[in-house]
DNA sequence: ATCTTTAATCGTATTATTGCGATTAAATAG
DNA sequence: CTATTTAATCGCAATAATACGATTAAAGAT
């Protein structure tokens, strides 16, 4: 997005996007499965798991710790991700109130 | 993403993501949410709604179109598109599934 | 103190997205 | 048939995202 046009858009809205945004890939996605499956906190293995070399790994983690979906407590020399719960049910919420704003659609047209 | 990397992936991480990343922009969310409010078709006017230009809401209603989020149905010289209900459901599945995923995680650790 | 291990950051190449003016295509109106 | 209206597409510039090797930083081990 052009960051001149930012300001024309509702927060909620690019709150949103910011989001979705972050899912946006399918490695970020893997990530966050991931760290559900294992349901407990996991350090760099999580490179192991993935098709990508350990720098973008690490720049995929940043993203998702940028918006909130995890985060990384250190752990003498490594890092233990986990789920942020507390945001995550926030954002949960978040997304919810959209997805039923989009419920309410055109029951009639088309 | 490397095109060479698609295939590393599960099928419903490529899925999600691609989903995600159609609402990774706040023109997209913008312009569901205003499908949703009419709720009724509505046809350019959304370019109206929108501080850009005709190409550029053409382009992001091709976006969400092939996702399967909204449909366009020519009616004489313009076009009505409206969001797309049996899809939409299955699409809202299939986030609530991952949802629930990232639910079950770590109510333990970090 | 030196060596390892682990993860973040830097620099950079490649590719993708965004945005727009101009053009095209399709339907309708006159 | 010739305008007009509406929306898609093309071509292109600007910006952003992705990926990785190399380097750095921080903690632990020897």
């Amino acid at each position: 997005m052009k960051a001149s046009n930012a300001n024309q858009y509702a927060g909620h809205q690019l709150q949103l996007a910011r989001l979705a945004k972050a899912l946006g890939h399918p490695a970020r996605i893997a990530i966050l499965e991931h760290l559900a499956r294992v349901n407990a906190c996991v350090c760099g293995d999580i490179v192991e798991e993935l098709p990508l070399a350990q720098a973008t790994v690490s720049q995929h983690l940043r993203e998702l710790k940028e918006v909130g979906l995890i985060k990384g407590t250190v752990e003498g020399t490594s890092v233990c991700y986990c789920i942020d719960e507390e945001n995550w049910k926030a954002i949960k919420d978040q997304l919810n109130k959209f997805f039923r704003e989009l419920d309410k659609a055109c029951d009639n047209c088309c």
